[in-house]
Parts: structure tokens; C-alpha cells; sequence
DNA sequence: TTTTCTGCCGAATAGTATTCGGCAAGAATG
DNA sequence: CATTCTTGCCGAATACTATTCGGCAGAAAA
């Protein structure tokens, strides 16, 4: 006989999170500090079965990494912006993605509406800002920007484990 | 005699970050999980002195929190955007304030621009936006909202430690 | 029902984090 | 300038965690 190559493995792809995953989860995006001894006393498992959890989720991609997160204004850049840029023809133009090498460059998404492409930026100040759109003006395609300035950041945090499933029914999330 | 209590303090306000200060907190905000033996081989520090820099970054708040970044799509909310909130009167309704609360709004900032505030926010698909959009109308103030999906999310990392300091000159920094 | 597999736990081990004492360089003091 | 004081580093010692391991129990497969 041959073929006994036909057992197909059990089962493919990611398993689906369970509650406990999704504790975790929401711990560590939370704080990524504590021990796991103390993420096993909230999710209620043993610091080992913890262990073995956040090394699954890490290999298999729903922990993309571990940062600390840098207070802006202490670093020298407490200027915060987003810039919607305006291309031509196709958004991503090659020459786009270097602007990204700038360390004042954060995130950087095509999106679908009246811009091609959004930036969120931190600069030192408005005159760094102003370089920066200067860059952004001499890349090819460039057709315009329109920048906004953040004034106050009520909420800045990371993604959240948790989804809201009720839509239509909750008005507002208890506290 | 009294007054004996005339001498100032040597120094006040958060010491002004060195070039350590600088490697380390690079690097942690690249990567959390390495130790300080790690940290200190690149930066050119023993471990407790890594320790101990950062523990006082920590304390005087530059390094605001260390978390675990998640994948959006993993954890089921693969649609990333950003919503432009036109507000009557004053952007900051305190009600406004309130739709934090949603597991899906990672950002909410005040802004200088057309809009008076942005919102950043990660839904599991599009009827889940039209929900959420749907919440924000109803607010008191809201004159209108106009919303931006993120296609392709190109670069997101946090604030970065560098400072770009000599803009006039360079075109793009290298590689 | 039996077998297999998965994931948990407690205990043991390995590896860090953290503390401590001493030292050296720069700043303040006289 | 000499002296004192302060700051921040290092190596060694200690305490605490992460990590590994063996065995067990429940669910799934046979």
C-alpha cells in the first residue's frame, strides 16, 4: 500500500480565542508589566498555563509586540497632527513610504475619502511641521494637504481585546 | 537663628535626557520584552544602571506605560478609521467624552482644523461603524461627521525616541 | 469503551531583576 | 585650589520570576 499519507490534520488556522485568551489579552494590552503569577490570579489559571497562552498568541500573531509607550512632550515633540494628503493617480507611491523613515512619522494609512493617504505625526514644533509638509509637497503626485492639529488627546491607547456586540441596543457602555 | 531653610533645591524638573536616555528608551519603545543585560550590551550600560535609568523614566513619566500591541484583525476588528466629529459650540462635550468608553475607540483628540474632534477607532465590520456613527449623531452638538477607512495601514508604531533635528537640510534620512 | 490529544497544574530549575557597597568623576563649597 | 558632597556607575550577592518538566484529567477521535 501507499497511500498513508491521507490523515488530514485536525484542525487549520488559528484557534478562535476563548475567554481566557481574551482576558489575557486585555490585561497585557493594558500592562504589559505584571508577572504571571499575578495575570494567573485575574484570568484565573496557573502562571505556567499563562505562560504557555501569551507564547501561542505571540507566535501566532494576535501579540504583534511589546512596547513601552513614550510620553511625546517628554521626548521633545509635543506637537501632534494628523495630515491628510491628496494624490494623484495612486495613493501609494513608492516615494510616499519613505517619509516614513522620519521618526516624527507614527502611522501612515491609504484610506478610502476625499484623501489618499492620512498621517499621524509628532513634531518638536510647528516650524518641524512645516519642513515635514515641504517634504511630503516635493514628492511626486503630491497634490495637496490638509493638516490637523491636535489640541488636546483625550484618550491614546493601544487595541483593545474587547468588542461590543449589543450595537443596536446599548446607548453608552457602562462605566 | 531661624531661617536655616534658605537653601534651594540643586536642581528642579526632570533632567534633560541623555544620549542613554535616548538609546534606551529607542529601544524599549521597539521592543519591551528584552533584558536589562540585553539593554545594557546595546547601549553600553551594566544591567543595574539600565535599571535604574529606567525606573526613573518610568517614574518621571517619560515612559507613560509598557503594553502589548494587538492585531486588530485577530481579535476581530479588522476595520480601521478615522472619524472627523463636526461639533457645534465647543468640541468637548463632556458627553462626548463618554464614547471612550467603547472598546472600539483607541484615540479621541481635539483638533485645530475643519473638524473639532478625531476619532481613531477599530470596528469589527461596517454595520458596526454605522452603529457607532449612529451614537455619535445622536449627541447633543454633533453637527456632522465624516469618516475615513483606513485600506492599508502602511506604518504603526509608537512615539519614537529620535528627534529629527536638521530638517532644511536633508531630503530623505537614509536608509 | 479505548485511545489520543490537548491543556492544565505543582514542583523543580534556570535565568532575570533588584539590591547593596564601594568607587570615581564632577559640582558645590570654602 | 583643597575639600566636601552628590551623582551615577559597576561587580557581586540576593530575591524573585520565567520557564521547563512530568503527570494527570477531560474532550475528541477511533
Amino acid at each position: 500500500m501507499e497511500n498513508t499519507e491521507d490523515v488530514r490534520p485536525k484542525r487549520r488556522g488559528p484557534a478562535p480565542l476563548d475567554a481566557f485568551d481574551r482576558r489575557i489579552l486585555a490585561a497585557l494590552a493594558a500592562d504589559a508589566d505584571r508577572s504571571y503569577a499575578a495575570l494567573g490570579e485575574t484570568v484565573g489559571l496557573s502562571p505556567p498555563a499563562v505562560h504557555e497562552r501569551v507564547k501561542r498568541l505571540k507566535r501566532s500573531g494576535v501579540i504583534r509586540d511589546t512596547v513601552a509607550r513614550l510620553d511625546g512632550t517628554a521626548v521633545g515633540k509635543p506637537l501632534t497632527a494628523f495630515v491628510h494628503v491628496e494624490a494623484a493617480g495612486w495613493g501609494k507611491s513608492e516615494r510616499l513610504m519613505q517619509i516614513a523613515r522620519f521618526p516624527e512619522v507614527e502611522e501612515l494609512h491609504s484610506v478610502a475619502g476625499d484623501a489618499s493617504v492620512i498621517l499621524k505625526v509628532r513634531m518638536e514644533n510647528p516650524q518641524a511641521l512645516e519642513f515635514l509638509l515641504g517634504q511630503i509637497h516635493s514628492l511626486p503626485g503630491v497634490r495637496g494637504t490638509r493638516s490637523y492639529i491636535a489640541l488636546s488627546t483625550y484618550l491614546d491607547r493601544p487595541v483593545q481585546a474587547e468588542v461590543t456586540t449589543d450595537w443596536p441596543n446599548v446607548p453608552l457602555p457602562p462605566e
